[in-house]
DNA sequence: TTGAAAGCGCTAACAC
DNA sequence: GTGTTAGCGCTTTCAA
């Protein structure tokens, strides 16, 4: 035994041990170990921790003092399984079947059902239309009327969603946000991705595609979707080729309907004969795609986002090089999780949680859709 | 196009639809329930619960008709709170100060023993050489004898990790395995990634980037780890250009040892001129990008592996084009969650869980890391 | 073979 | 103000 131990280098044992201090969780300590030490009962520990006042000021100096000592950490299973409360919590989403986007969220919701599926937690999920602002006022006037203790949205509408934003305030219902940051102090926090980073994340990966060419930033269905959001794209994209040095060619804008798409995009490529690469600014990249296929535009690269079934077609056939993956399944699972874990534990959430950009080629796409 | 769209419409629904049977979490009974309904007394279903036997056959068979008719989820907070138990847990690492690969593992494990502090979970840590197979050997028995309840490690050398596991399934010990699958019967279930798919997505990145041209397969210090796992990367790398039509370039193969590493690595480029791309299958890239960096190399594209802080630099100035990233923090973490919530929630493990591979490049490093 | 009862750590209603 | 007490859902004695 001892003799195994040595094996192990010495710089070793001192990691070892200072990771030990976290690992071996000491003593732990309930409310009556408190209250013996500080000489009261129970219930008397139990409001200096709720403050809910009733309570000498010798008393509670005393126990808050040991319970700064000791840091104690009360057992929240036990408190969840006395107070047996329920909580509420509303998701609003753009109806996955106007836009298969958002399909993913709804698995992700489920995952959090399931796996709090023994603490009191009611999740409920309705669906806005992602091309009416209308829609998604009139659903968040829905949620309020049922008045659930807290709600996580996508506010695809930024005027909108920031007006909204005021009355879940005054209502006192706690909101997260995803996929769109709308920067209102009145939302408690916000899990998405970077968008200018993501703009310059597909500007390297065309820029490593290839080095010569004029380049063009596709925005499709632009008024329907609130266009800040791909300005910030936008904005990512053109910076990672003003900081290159040396960079002689253009960077192009084509904004897209999915009405008069041939019409405007063949005229586009015809006005633009150097150019070699395209990025699309959202989910329908498979558009261009077909497009560019369609018409024998082999030479030019095409760098777009999300894993919808076309795209990925498309990224195995090699009419897209990359796809940049949002992973909005783990963006609503992780904002509902952070929810339902501060009602019923009140752990903090992070004002903001920015994920990781998931570069996607056709050899690594299958393990993101399955997850 | 218009079929598939309805695929999608009648599909979404019914997931909305599954969605709310969950979400509602209709009536949740207890066993005082099931007593109540069976004629008997909470002991009795306990006892049926948990096969503990002394149950006549009729208390037993009618309390196992409802207990299925309603499907019943015992509350499993209340369980832990009740048992009491501690599990002892130990996590067998590389020691990170030999290679700082192994570096987030640590911090993987300390969020898990963060999150589970409230239950009974002691989780201890140790780590082995990985330099040599006796040190990992050495630490296992060392493991074997303090007993703890499961293992998680990772099985660096395949021939002694088969040999160790038979051991631990003797004794009863529960192992999981992450970053290297040993396929072996005796582990409860393995982490990790597909090696082979992280050859083929290395492939097409450096045809991504590079359309002609030689490539080459760099092994780094291969007779220190077990060759079993670069060979994996290596027959996915090749199969990538193996199914490439019209491909009529070399794919080339280089061993490198960081003593004669600047030697040999200059007579392999001597030797192939054409050579453009590069594919290094360990986390020693930044050996290959200094070297190419100092030479001035600058036309050989260079794909490696892992986020240290040397490969992430010479990806920030270009000398790596990406990066696969195995995401050892998340790995750890894992594995160690799924232990723990199967010794305390008696949740089922998965045999295998492959991650997502994920490609990065100089502008999605960051958040990667931060994690 | 069975039921009754105590208790895990915490909360909350209720006396004093 | 403060202590006491009765549970939350489950496990585990201990009598019967």
């Amino acid at each position: 035994m001892l003799e195994h131990k040595n094996v192990l280098c010495s710089s070793t044992k001192l990691q070892l041990k200072s990771f030990n201090i976290f690992a071996v969780m000491i003593k732990k300590y309930t409310i009556r170990d408190i209250a013996e030490m500080a000489g009261v009962s129970k219930g008397t520990v139990d409001r200096v921790i709720h403050k809910r006042g009733k309570v000498s000021e010798t008393a509670a100096k005393k126990v808050t003092t040991i319970l700064k000592e000791i840091d104690f950490k009360p057992n929240l299973i036990a408190r969840n399984l006395k107070t047996n409360k329920t909580y509420h919590i509303c998701v609003l989403l753009p109806d996955p079947i106007k836009d298969p986007y958002w399909i993913p969220c709804v698995k992700g919701v489920n995952e959090v059902v399931l796996e709090l599926s023994h603490f009191g937690i009611k999740i409920e999920t309705s669906f806005f239309d992602p091309t009416k602002s209308k829609s998604f006022t009139a659903a968040n006037l829905v949620i309020q009327n049922n008045a659930p203790d807290a709600v996580l949205l996508a506010p695809l509408f930024f005027k909108e969603a920031r007006i909204v934003m005021q009355d879940y305030e005054n209502l006192g219902i706690i909101v997260s946000t995803f996929n769109n940051d709308i920067e209102s102090k009145a939302v408690k926090s916000f899990i998405g991705q970077d968008l200018f980073q993501s703009g310059r994340v597909a500007a390297k990966l065309l820029h490593s595609v290839s080095k010569t060419g004029d380049l063009a930033i596709v925005h499709i269905n632009e008024q329907y979707e609130n266009a800040v959001f791909m300005q910030e794209k936008e904005r990512g994209f053109k910076s990672f080729f003003n900081e290159l040095v040396s960079f002689n060619y253009s960077v192009l804008q084509c904004k897209l309907n999915q009405e008069d798409f041939e019409l405007v995009l063949t005229a586009f490529l015809k006005d633009h004969p150097n150019l070699t690469s395209i990025f699309v600014t959202t989910s329908k990249t498979y558009l261009v795609a077909d497009f560019l296929e369609k018409n024998n535009h082999k030479t030019i690269s095409l760098v777009g986002y999300d894993l919808l079934n076309e795209n990925v077609t498309h990224l195995k056939t090699g009419s897209i090089d990359f796809l940049i993956h949002q992973n909005p399944k783990e963006q609503t699972y992780i904002g509902l999780k952070f929810l339902a874990e501060h009602l019923l534990f009140e752990k903090e959430i992070p004002k903001e949680l920015l994920l990781p950009i998931d570069i996607v080629n056709s050899e690594n796409a299958t393990p993101f859709m399955r997850r």
